[in-house]
DNA sequence: GTCATTGCAAAGGATTTGCAGTTCC
DNA sequence: GGAACTGCAAATCCTTTGCAATGAC
């Protein structure tokens, strides 16, 4: 999955980003990775390798990735910015307990059109999907914690007070 | 559009949401409107009928109002979060230049299903669509300062390094 | 050499928390 | 009467900004 500096290198010429150590190992670390980092779960990782790297330039490293279109946004809730390395179009499956994203790749789903009657004169660019749901172990958990409670909580339309996932807990 | 107070009290009973002067404004406002106004928008709304209400009170309110699920958090990019009183299933279609959201009801998307292969064992309660482009206004804008800049910019996917619409600058 | 990038520190904006007083059920 | 709610102020968290030093092309 480590992409070689090479590739990195030819990326950014082609999308005419100025190289630095910095990019290279955040665009490196983002690539390496399914998880979808935020700014800083990335800020740590490259920290481990580059201890004099501060969180600004992985801010201002990815908004210039970002804008170069090699990298995208992806929200959860209005919760701190996630990233993914991954531009290809696809989709989202997003687990209410722990907060992981999964990837989803789906023709069908990329597809999806408003008609002109819904578009209401919109010039639609494109479109997003996102599942929402438990993941394998967090079902697990909730059977364990609160075996007759089904509350199905979520930091998107309803759910508890608090934020979801700054840790790991669950409403 | 706007909702009898007797009406507003049933659906607070029905939810076992404790009835304040405060909570019954607080709601009327979001009903009354499309808008899918921000927290500070609605503090806003209610301080002009209740000058004494606190900043506070609406995201505790809101919180409160979530939960029982009479509310919806929309959410655009990671930005403040924006509520929704129409708690039905729809979809949205949002503006990238001046970010207004656009209620979508159809009920093919409503229908939509990942496959047992794309799930990975996910428990999938819900999903969500959002369609993003420019709006009428927002067309004739870029038109008129960039005939020939076609960026497309984004705040969910690439797009510039700020924020959108703080205001309504555009990229 | 020049302009973009980096790192530091400080500011900013949205949201939450602590707490004392008040209100609803 | 007691738990839940309100308002105020302060705190917190994520992100951006100002600026001088550094580094890429």
């Amino acid at each position: 999955m480590n992409l070689p500096l090479q590739e990195i290198e030819a990326r950014f010429r082609r999308h005419a980003v100025r190289l630095t150590r910095q990019r290279a190992a955040i665009y490196a670390a983002l690539a390496a990775t399914t998880s979808h980092p935020s700014a800083d779960d990335l800020y740590r990782i490259v920290k481990r390798r580059q201890p004099m790297i501060s969180r600004n330039t992985v801010y201002y490293t990815l908004g210039v990735l970002r804008t170069a279109g090699l990298v995208r946004e992806v929200n959860v809730g209005h919760d701190m910015a996630r990233y993914d390395g991954n531009v290809s179009l696809h989709h989202h499956l997003i687990c209410l307990g722990c907060g992981q994203i999964m990837d989803v790749m789906d023709d069908e789903l990329n597809r999806l059109q408003l008609s002109n009657g819904q578009a209401k004169g919109f010039d639609v660019l494109r479109h997003r999907v996102e599942f929402y749901g438990y993941c394998v172990s967090c079902q697990q958990a909730r059977r364990d914690v609160s075996p007759h409670r089904r509350l199905a909580p979520s930091f998107i339309e309803g759910g508890e007070h608090g934020k979801q996932f700054k840790g790991h807990q669950e409403s």
